[in-house]
DNA sequence: TGTACATCAGTGAACGCGCGTTCACTGATGTAC
DNA sequence: TGTACATCAGTGAACGCGCGTTCACTGATGTAC
């Protein structure tokens, strides 16, 4: 008896357009931004009258919410599959960017400006937590960095955010600056920054990348 | 005899409504970002009528691209100010991030993702490419950096970005690695990505600071 | 210094638009006897 | 198998809102003789 349905003919129908009005609601973020999006665009689209939506969903910022929380599913779930199949660091953040990549707006609207008019729900940390997991068990299978900035016993102090994870405090601070280093090429890339710059946005990622592989001595 | 007038008191008055104009869309846009932007709630605000404003910009995006020049210019402001009293790297760094703590949609305006529906112009560039000249004035005083990883050559074969900077490829290189890097950590403590990890973003802008400054031997 | 004229800042009404959301309803689908 | 009823997806009209933008205008400010 399975919890969350789809049992009867009546779920399985509901399920299926709500999808399709997720999928659609991606295709609009895809070219106008999260801000941009419109139920009545999305009714629109699909055929459907604009009221019929809120037999789906509440109004627009549960719409929002479940997108956010397909997005960060989505990331999850590469980093579940890429561990799975044995991936180290560097694979993650391949894999991380092909992620972001494959549509950047999804990307901005777990890691960008936070969309205007909308806070996300808490229960968003649980995923969260989950995708730090995956590079906090790829910072520890690392040859362990000695270096001990200062910065390592803040983090010790607080690594609460780790979620229990056993990882050193080196392995923390890899993390860390995994995630902010990755990121800061990644949504310069993805934001056009570099454009008009003539440079190669994938060597400046795997320049990062390599720097972080290779440990201070 | 000024170019850029101000001289007839009509021209003095059209030069502080402007200012105000763009004064109270900063006011607009630290509360809500800059997609929430509204020609009539700053006329309304100043207790003007909606058309009034058409005396003194085009429309809205006209009045969006004079808000992003704005940025560039302070910015660029903020870097000749401190490199003229004798800044390095490191101070350069600080004052980036006063800068942007001290408005962070101001700092979205130019570095994040880029405002919906709307495009910049292509003469922010000189300006930014001023920007950039500071920070490789700064790289190239800093101990040169013998490490020569495979991202120099890219970056010495597509150096038009720097706008004919003399710097060596390890500037060029370390200038955009600071860019990138600080810009990761700022752009998620800007949109508060940190908030809830219990961190302080102060201490990991000062770790890669200073990872920054010590070159790899 | 005074008068005639030109400039131009700002108003108020209006246009058309799209938005999120509500409501009473129709008609099809599923359920119970 | 057939009928009576309940459920529920989707419609169409409507509400109120704010947006950017245009237009013809009023009235104050500045300019020229």
């Amino acid at each position: 008896m399975a919890t969350t349905g789809a049992n009867t003919p009546r779920e399985r129908y509901r399920a299926q357009v709500r999808a399709e009005i997720t999928e659609r609601a991606w295709e609009q973020i895809a070219t106008a931004g999260a801000s941009a999006l419109s139920l009545n665009a999305i009714a629109k689209q699909m055929g459907m009258s604009g009221p019929a939506l809120y037999r789906y969903f509440a109004g627009r910022d549960e719409l929002i919410t479940e997108l956010v929380r397909e997005a960060y599913r989505s990331l999850a779930e590469t980093f579940r599959t890429a561990s799975a199949a044995g991936a180290d660091l560097a694979a993650l953040a391949h894999a991380l960017r092909d992620w972001a990549l494959a549509d950047p707006q999804r990307y901005f609207l777990v890691y960008g400006t936070p969309v205007p008019g909308y806070h996300a729900p808490a229960d968003t940390t649980a995923i969260s937590s989950e995708i730090m997991k995956f590079l906090l068990d790829a910072c520890a299978a690392l040859a362990p960095d000695n270096a001990a900035p200062p910065l390592d016993a803040h983090l010790e102090d607080h690594r609460d955010w780790a979620a229990g994870h056993p990882a050193p405090p080196g392995a923390l601070r890899r993390s860390l600056t995994f995630w902010t280093r990755l990121h800061g090429v990644l949504s310069l890339e993805l934001a056009g920054h570099f454009t008009g710059m003539d440079l190669d946005p994938a060597l400046l990622f795997a320049a990062e990348l390599d720097d972080l592989l290779t440990p201070r001595t």
